[in-house]
DNA sequence: GATGAATGAGGATTCATTCAT
DNA sequence: TATGAATGAATCCTCATTCAT
C-alpha cells in the first residue's frame, strides 16, 4: 500500500473511468480495465485492493475535480445571476464533456456502503457551495433552493445523452432557461 | 406460453420489487426473490424467461401504475396551481410509499437495451403528460419546463431516502415550496 | 403399471420415435414427446415411468419389427443368393423409410446398463439369423461374415443420412453392391 | 487468446479422452474433466470456451493422429493385400488401444453442426486414403469398396469392446478374416 | 385416467482475486 | 514492481419428475 508511481495510477484510473463510464459498474469486468489501461490484471492490484475501492477512488477523484472546478469558476462571478449561470453551467459542461461515458454518475452505484456514504458526502459538499450562493443572496431556505437548481440541471442532463444532435449551444440555451426559470418562476421571461 | 394464474405473475412481481428494489438488479438472486415469493426457483421461469425479463415486466407493471395513478389524479384538478401540486404530490408520494425499495428506480441500470427503452418510453410519457398542463396555461417551452419540474422533485426525492425522520408533513412542504418556486421563482414568496 | 390403452401407448411411442429420433435421447425433452403425441407431460408417466424406460421400450419395439420383418422376408428366399439380398435391403429399406428419424440408432445412447443390454441382445438376435444363413450354407466362421454383412450396411446406411439425393435406385445400387462384394469379393464382377 | 502451455493444453484434452471417452458427452461433467486433469474448473476455460469447444478439439486431435498414422502405415505397404492388412490392422488396433474410452468415437453425438462437420471431413478423409488404395489397383467403384471394407472394420469392433477376452490375437484373428473376405469373398479360403 | 403447475437438484460458465515467477 | 495462469465460489437456468385437482 506504498504510493506507487502516481503517474499510473491516474492513467489506471482514467481507463477504468473510460470502462464504467461506458458499461458500468456491473457490466465492467477488471479484465477490460486492465486491457483499456495497457496493463496486466495483477497490476491493478497493486494499486487498488479491490473492484469496488477503484470505482471509489475513481468516483472521488471525479467527485473532486468536479467540485474544485466549480468552486474556482464560482470565485469569478460576482451578481446573483452570474453565480446561477456559473453553477448551470458548470454543471452541464462538466457532464458534457464526459458524456460518452456517463454511465458512472448513473449507475454510481452498488449497494457499498463506502459507494454510498462518498455519495452522500459529495452531494452533501456541492449543495453547501450552492446553498451558500443563495444564503448570500439572502434567500430563505437556501438548501431547498440548491437542491431544487442541481434536480433542474440533472433533468437537463438527460438531454446531453439522448437528445439527438445535442450540442453546445443547445446547452447554453438550457443554461439560460434553467437560470431565468429558477429567478423568475415558469411564467417569468425567457 | 400461456398465462398461468395471474395472482401469481403478481405476487412473483411483488416480491421482485421488493427484492430489486432493495438491492438493485445485479445483488438480487434469483433465488432470493423466489424466497420471498415463497415458491422454488423453476417457477419463476414459468412466469418470466429471464431475470431481465423479470425485472422488465416489474417496471413495466410500476410505471404504468405510476402514469395511471397521475392521469387519475390530474384529471381531478383544475387551476394551474392546482394542477403542479397534484403532479408533485403524486411523483413524491409515489417514492414515499415506495421508499423501502427505491433501488429499483435508481439502479434502473444493467444495458440492456430492452429496458433502456422502456425506461426512455416512460419518461417520453410522464413528460407528455405534465407538458400538456404547461401548454394549456400556454407557457412557452413547455416540454424544458416539464422536465424541470420533475428535476426538481427527483432531487427532493433523494431526501425521502436519506434525511432522517422524513415524513408526511416534511413531504407536503416540499409539494408547496416546489410549487411556489416553479411560479415564482426563488425570490417569490414561499 | 396397469397395461392402459394400448392405442395411446403406441401413440407415445411413436412420437417419442419421431422426437429421439430427430434429435437424440440427450436433446430431447419429455416436454416435446408430450406435444408431439398431443397430450400432456404428466401424462406420458403413467404410461412410462422414466425417460430411460420410453427409450428402452421405443427401442425394444423398433428392434423387434425390426426382426419380425427379416425374418417374415427371410422366408420368401430360397437360394443364398437371394438371402443376402434379403438381408441388405431388408437392412437398408428399414433405415430408407426411417431415414428422417435415423438419430435413434445411432445416438443408442446413454451409459443406461438397460440400454447396453437390449442393444446387445437385438445384435446377438440379428446376428444369429443371418449367421445361421450362412451356416446353411455351409460357410465357415458364420458369425464373422454376419457381422462383416452388416457392418457394409450400416456404412452404406451412412449414405441414406448424408448423399445428395438418394433415392431407391441408389438403395438397390448398394444392395447388390454389397451382395456381389460379399459373394465374389472385391474383384468379383460386378 | 494466446495459447497458452501447451502441454498442458494436452493434458487437459488427455483427461477429456478419458472421461468423454467412459462416459460419453453428455454424462459428462465439465468438473470431472478437472479433476481427472487436476485442475480447478475454471480454468478448463482458458483453454476451451465451452463443453463443444473440447470436444470438438479432442475430436479433431484424435482424428488428426489416427490419419496421420495410418498415412504413416500405409507409406510402407507395397502390395495390394499387405495395404488392406495394414488399413485393417491400422484400424482395429487404434480401438484397441484405446478401448476403455471407446464412448468417444460413438457418442459424437450431440446435434452440434461442428460435431458433425468434423465428423463428416473425418469420415470423407479417411474414406479418400482408402479409396485411392483401391484405385490404385484399379478396381471400379474405390469409395464404395472403402465404405464397405471401414464398415465391416467397424463391426469387428464391437467385439473389441464386448467379447469377453478379446486380445491381441483376436484382433490378428479379424483383420485377417477381413483381408480375405475383402479379396475373395465370402467362400473364398481362409 | 389426465392434467400441467410446481419443484429443486444439478451443471455450465463467469470473473474477482491470488500468487509463484 | 509487474505479470497472467490458476482458482473456485457464486449464479442463472433447465428439465425430469411429482402430485393435487
Amino acid at each position: 500500500m506504498s504510493v506507487p508511481h502516481e503517474e499510473k495510477w491516474n492513467a489506471i484510473l482514467d481507463a477504468a473511468y473510460r470502462v464504467f463510464g461506458t458499461k458500468g459498474f456491473y457490466e465492467t469486468k477488471m479484465a477490460e480495465i486492465a486491457e483499456e489501461a495497457g496493463i496486466a490484471k495483477g497490476t491493478l492490484y497493486l494499486y487498488f485492493s479491490s473492484k469496488e475501492e477503484m470505482f471509489l477512488a475513481m468516483s472521488r477523484r471525479d467527485f473532486a475535480i468536479f467540485l474544485d472546478g466549480l468552486r474556482t469558476e464560482l470565485s469569478g462571478s460576482f451578481t446573483f445571476r452570474e453565480k446561477l449561470s456559473c453553477i448551470a453551467k458548470h454543471h452541464m459542461e462538466y457532464f458534457f464533456v464526459r458524456r460518452k461515458y456517463e454511465r458512472v454518475f448513473f449507475n454510481s452505484g452498488n449497494n457499498d456502503p463506502g459507494m454510498m456514504d462518498m455519495l452522500t458526502e459529495f452531494l452533501s459538499d456541492y449543495m453547501k457551495i450552492v446553498s451558500d450562493v443563495m444564503e448570500q443572496e439572502g434567500l430563505k431556505k437556501p438548501l431547498y433552493l440548491a437542491k431544487a437548481l442541481s434536480g433542474i440541471l440533472e433533468a437537463y442532463k438527460m438531454d446531453i445523452l439522448f437528445a439527438e444532435g445535442f450540442g453546445k449551444e443547445e446547452l447554453q440555451d438550457r443554461v439560460e432557461f434553467t437560470v431565468n426559470l429558477f429567478l423568475n418562476g415558469c411564467r417569468g421571461s425567457y
